[in-house]
DNA sequence: TTGACAGCAGAACGAACGTTCTTTAGTATG
DNA sequence: CATACTAAAGAACGTTCGTTCTGCTGTCAA
């Protein structure tokens, strides 16, 4: 399956400025604007102009049109570059020249969203496994998992992100953090979901 | 007696069902379509009445106005209701995540898209903070950064993560790992970008 | 020095759009 | 039967939109 043909992603060398502005902008609005908001947009004074970039950024497969012509963003116009680590100088403009992979966020981390669900996370209890207060856990909701495992348990009709153990022939919950007791259920052990992904924000 | 207007979140009973139409197309086609398009889409056949449905959504909190008139959808546009299964009591504030493509996890992270590119953490340095060889650093281009900010910064052409700081009026470049020293450039610091989120995906 | 072309501006125009106003059908109240 | 109100339709209209075409300016090769 390598026979998909490869749209130049640009063949006017200002076309990325233009498209940088546009995502940004959409990042702002969630919407593609008039071709006569777009000439702020842009910074260019003609409609006809914005126009032909509308065109060349739909041939190179940012964009694409609704049945009733709307402009609208393609998978490819959500997709950030992925810098390879070895990068070495020439920094700022050559990230986006190496061409190296583009990613969305979301699909990283969910294959299934109708069972995965996001839990922000309290407390400290796994602050040893780098999971702090205020991250955000990507969970895929099932009930059967593998020891070793970070899972969200129900325990006390409260939520509980621990690693999944197993001791004696029971499961057990392991905190990653020496200042928590291991939880060992009396009765069977309710998982809800494992942990698949996490997600912090550092604020600005 | 005068009776105010109380402001329900939704006036009219069916405007749940035109959200839910509305947030379908929206997923589908990610943007707004014109009075006439939304008469098919909603099913009815004057403009006029579906101008007064967007207005109501719009007071509800489900959609807002760009400066020039375009509707947009809003935060609120874009939650779920809580989870079907059988949960009980005590769940907390999760979304569940996207059907169709909504990017949430995107858009939590990245203000700028046209700034922001994804860098692999290698090494341990910063192991304190949470951050682990193998997460992804979401990164902000620009070589301006505070005191306390974790920063991606340019040393012997390598991209190195760590915390500014200050020693002696000269920005110095903090791990957060004891095993590591603390790096003194000595001549300037040539600062890359500014890390605003964290990713980590956990392998099944 | 000319010609050709690329990058952009500007005008022209019909179609589509958003807004407002008026009308109609149905239902509930009393 | 009269009234009142809601849901929806429809008409009217000025504005804006997208499209196309033409014009201008600078650059570069012949």
């Amino acid at each position: 399956m390598t026979d998909f043909d490869t749209p130049t992603p640009e063949s006017n060398p200002k076309d990325a400025e233009y498209l940088a502005k546009l995502q940004d902008y959409y990042a702002d609005w969630k919407s593609i604007p008039s071709y006569a908001a777009l000439c702020e947009v842009f910074g260019i004074a003609s409609k006809s102009w914005v126009k032909a970039i509308l065109d060349r950024l739909g041939k190179a497969g940012f964009l694409e049109r609704t049945p009733d012509g709307m402009w609208i963003p393609t998978h490819q116009f959500f997709a950030r570059p992925f810098a390879e680590s070895s990068v070495q100088a020439g920094m700022p403009q050559s990230i986006t020249a190496t061409q190296g992979d583009y990613y969305v966020i979301d699909e990283m981390l969910i294959d299934t969203p109708s069972l995965t669900t996001m839990i922000p996370v309290k407390g400290d209890s796994m602050i040893d496994a780098g999971i702090h207060e205020g991250d955000v856990a990507i969970v895929e909701k099932r009930n059967l998992a593998s020891v070793g495992d970070i899972v969200v348990a129900i325990v006390d009709n409260d939520f509980t992100l621990k690693t999944l153990g197993k001791e004696g022939g029971k499961f057990i919950l392991i905190p990653a953090n020496p200042a928590y007791p291991v939880i060992r259920p009396k009765g069977s052990l309710e998982i809800f979901g494992v942990l698949v992904g996490l997600v912090r924000k550092y604020k600005k």
